[in-house]
DNA sequence: GCAGACTATATAACTTATGATATAGTATTC
DNA sequence: GAATACTATATCATAAGTTATATAGTCTGC
């Protein structure tokens, strides 16, 4: 489980468990997300095991907050955490088996649609990520070299989505090009008729 | 659930269980996996729901077999997958959860180093990638072009995961470069010691 | 005063996935 | 003939994650 330290990293700031979910959707919402069912049992976990400890505290704005902070052996945790090394993530990726299994159709139309689809939604989190970046640089002057050790990382994982989303645009636009070369050397461009579209091999 | 729909695809040809598996392990493997003991009570499901059938046959090499095949039912239901267009798949990314909270250390060589580690195992990746890619090249005469429409679409997918993969460890790159970089203005060559190394703030 | 938005915690039901274990047939090697 | 490896199905316990729902306090606008 990574949601473990996750919020132990989060918790160097004593918060609540709504103040996390938050956290959680204004920082890293683009490589991790967790919704407040999740996020609460597991913060009762933490305690248990004496990771974290909370304190009641009334709240301006609503009904009591349970305020958590990272105990010395949450801090130990989170270390290990990081010192171990990468976290082997098995990625899925779902739209690369549609891709796969649109082999089985005849119709390349499909693909080429599949295809469309794909890099526009590439494209809109590019121009997100892109947009952070320009706000960030616009707000900071001499960005990225005088960030604080937060934000410099931080940078980096920006760095990554940005650098991932361009390649993932490309491969797009690639397959295109490739898809429209095939059709024109096993078609000669001949059209699809309505009966041909759309099914798969038994 | 995109482990219906997958399964589904795969049994274009009849399969067992356990056949699945090895297909699983040979063909998307990059991208998708699944256990055994997640397979075998899926398909248990995808029978009772008429989307594929099974017959138990005698096997040469073990136990008997219990082969399950796609109804025209499961096809349609795979059908409705692909057109349904690209699944929105919100990617988790541990590694760069543990990027973001390195940014607590004082200690940029355990940034560094983590940084190593995973354009390490990028590189690995990519050459095994590239292996496989080579390995059809030279099978395949006329390859890519002349690949049928599976195959094709099987090096879509491969062509995604050379393309992320060599964005990965260029992003690694990238970051190491930062990283000196950052290091020279801020420390000016300055080493740490034993002390200042590997702690976070709490 | 009440509707709607926001703050705040919590749990139940369900889905998805992994790891461990049990059972048992076949084939190969020592 | 015993050990090992591979083939083959199945179940259990557990973990991880989502959706829906319940409860309740505060604040703003009408």
């Amino acid at each position: 489980m990574s949601l473990k330290p996750i919020l132990l990293g989060f918790l160097e700031n004593p918060s609540s468990g709504y103040d996390l979910k938050k956290i959680f959707d204004e920082t890293v919402r683009f490589f991790w997300s967790a919704e407040l069912s999740q996020i609460y049992p597991t913060l009762h976990q933490l305690r248990s095991e004496g990771l974290v400890v909370s304190t009641r505290e009334r709240s301006e704005k609503g009904p009591d907050r349970e305020v958590y902070s990272r105990t010395p052996a949450g801090t130990e945790e989170l270390q290990r955490w990081l010192a171990a090394g990468p976290v082997n993530h098995t990625e899925r990726f779902a739209f690369l088996a549609q891709l796969f299994f649109l082999g089985q159709a005849e119709d390349l139309d499909l693909t080429r649609s599949f295809l469309q689809q794909l890099r526009a939604r590439f494209a809109d989190r590019l121009q997100v990520l892109r947009s952070i970046d320009d706000k960030e640089r616009e707000e900071q002057p001499g960005y990225p070299e005088s960030l604080t050790s937060r934000d410099f990382h931080a940078y980096l994982t920006l760095l990554c989505g940005l650098n991932r989303l361009e390649a993932s645009v490309a491969w797009c636009d690639e397959s295109l090009r490739l898809l429209e070369k095939r059709e024109l050397l096993h078609h000669g461009g001949k059209k699809t008729t309505r009966d041909e579209r759309g099914v798969l091999n038994d």
